[in-house]
DNA sequence: CCCGGTATTAAAGTTAGGTTTAATGCTGAC
DNA sequence: GTCAGCATTAAACCTAACTTTAATACCGGG
């Protein structure tokens, strides 16, 4: 199957499947004699795998140390252990965006629960109060660049 | 207050701060006579404002849209919307992790009920048929490159 | 007067996950 | 033999949210 083929029956830009193949996530193409890539019909599979594993939470990074090129290779326990740790990834996200949510929802019904007779000055200043502030923390040591980083990007 | 301590005071780098204001985000920044910027203590309650909505899933763009720049001049209604809209956000995302997680689960069960007497190769097909394939999907026109680009980024 | 610490700026770099572009080549139908 | 359509490549570009770098300025103490 050449790329143009690939690219249809799985839905993915050529593009992205040369760029897959780019960063080591693809290694079970060959060449025919003039140069065009030749893909076996298991490529279709990996592909699958790969936009199912992504949107699951994993990146190619992840997936190209997982994934061992021959389907069947995989490493019994590390795999395992992966899909384990990808699970409580998962659990912990669930966590904050649970967090989130509350404190959204916390944040509307005091919006909304503002006396008609409160101008929007001061209603602003008592939700504010209310919202901003859950641990002070920043009373620690001084590490001011490292902080933040593990974010999972929800917008 | 100059920028120094205020990075000190919030947790965040000078860095960080100066970018927020180049791309629009902060606005109540003067001036010393010498050219340091200055900040009212308020400046403190609005980063803090910007990193608990970032970590609730809002882009800085949607910031900058919604933060009026003076805290006491909110528009009551655009932001109740907004908040809505963003709590629906959130449930969208939690329900695609629930589904992630419960896949994962599955092939974590379906891996580990390998028979002892099954080799990789068999028990890596056996997984993989039950995998990957959930709806067809791909007998529709051919939107192949815009398709799965609204993906929030578990990893 | 000089030094260390803090400040300023614009511009370039970073990461992830690709897409776009430009220049070029092969292939099959007419 | 020529033209459309699919293929190739490297390199540039894209977004988001910052950081790093480099060159320069100011400020207080000894």
């Amino acid at each position: 199957m050449r790329i143009g083929e690939l690219a249809k029956r799985s839905g993915l830009a050529p593009s992205r499947i040369r760029f897959y193949e780019k960063i080591g996530l693809l290694k079970t193409v060959k060449r025919t004699p003039n140069g065009y890539r030749s893909y076996p019909p298991e490529a279709l599979v990996v592909l699958d795998l790969i936009t199912t594993a992504q949107g699951a939470g994993f990146s190619l990074d992840e997936l190209r140390t997982l994934l061992p090129s021959d389907l069947n290779q995989w490493e019994h326990t590390s795999l395992v252990e992966t899909l384990q740790r990808k699970v409580q990834d998962i659990e912990a996200l669930q966590e904050q965006l649970a967090d989130s949510k509350t404190k959204l929802l916390e944040l509307l019904t005091e919006i909304e629960s503002k006396p008609d007779d409160m101008d929007c000055a001061t209603n602003a200043k008592r939700v504010l109060s209310q919202f901003g502030l859950g641990e002070p923390d920043s009373s620690g040591p001084d590490d001011q660049s490292n902080e933040g980083t593990a974010k999972g990007s929800l917008a």
